[in-house]
DNA sequence: GTAGAACTACTAATTTATTAGTAGGTAATT
DNA sequence: AATTACCTACTAATAAATTAGTAGTTCTAC
């Protein structure tokens, strides 16, 4: 998969989150200042020639929906994180998500809960 | 903290790597193909300008060392991570992580008494 | 002392990314 | 049927990022 600048990203993430979208919709989920309509439209052309992107006609407009998947794209991104912050070590990446967040009892159950249940499952 | 583009992020890499570095330190490290020196020095330039590298002048050539700890970038950049990633939950990013890892059961203990003994240490 | 290597500062070219203009079509509204 | 709003496709302008050229300096080695 093709890797995506600044704007596409931001494109995608709001395109990934409300499943389908009109260029309208998009342009009211960015803030301030919204870019011109034909900005949003010009980037998503650029997002369905790369192919991450596909479109539906409907009546007269485009409709567009994502054509990869919100983990896969994840998934490539995070790809590198541990190597690049915690030079490759896990416990030295776990000891610095523990520390970092207060978890609550609850939250902790539920981490620990995650972690046993999604061990070897990695889709 | 500026946000670093990708090339300038690569250079800071190694800088905070190598702790101190001169131009030629960095294309050596840099991967083939190797930049032009000139552009090597142009991105550090800018990154001078933008505060995050800071040079010494030794002998007569510029010794380059990082202005910003790499802990602050790490945690801005995991900060977003989270955000756009994970729901902003730590806990679900940290179960990303474990569940990536394929943990035996000693380890997932090892890791869950961790989990609880860090708990409320945050530096 | 001249040739070469590596640096300097400065500038410029190229590529990539972002923004938006023009012109024309469709559909609803008055 | 003219006005308005919003869409289309196509093109172009601008901005940001990356790359590298030129010219001059210093140092080292022949």
């Amino acid at each position: 998969m093709q890797k995506l600048t600044k704007r596409e990203d931001q494109i995608m993430q709001i395109v990934w989150r409300l499943k389908t979208a009109f260029i309208r919709d998009i342009i009211e989920q960015l803030p301030e200042p919204k870019p011109h309509y034909n900005t949003v439209a010009t980037i998503v052309k650029i997002l369905v020639k790369k192919g991450v992107l596909q479109s539906e006609m409907i009546g007269n407009t485009h409709q567009y929906s994502s054509a990869v998947d919100f983990e896969a794209y994840r998934d490539e991104n995070l790809g590198s994180i541990k190597k690049k912050f915690f030079g490759n070590s896990f416990s030295k990446m776990m000891a610095y998500f523990a520390k970092e967040e207060n978890l609550s009892e609850a939250e902790i159950e539920e981490l620990i809960h995650m972690i046993k249940s999604n061990k070897n499952k990695k889709s």
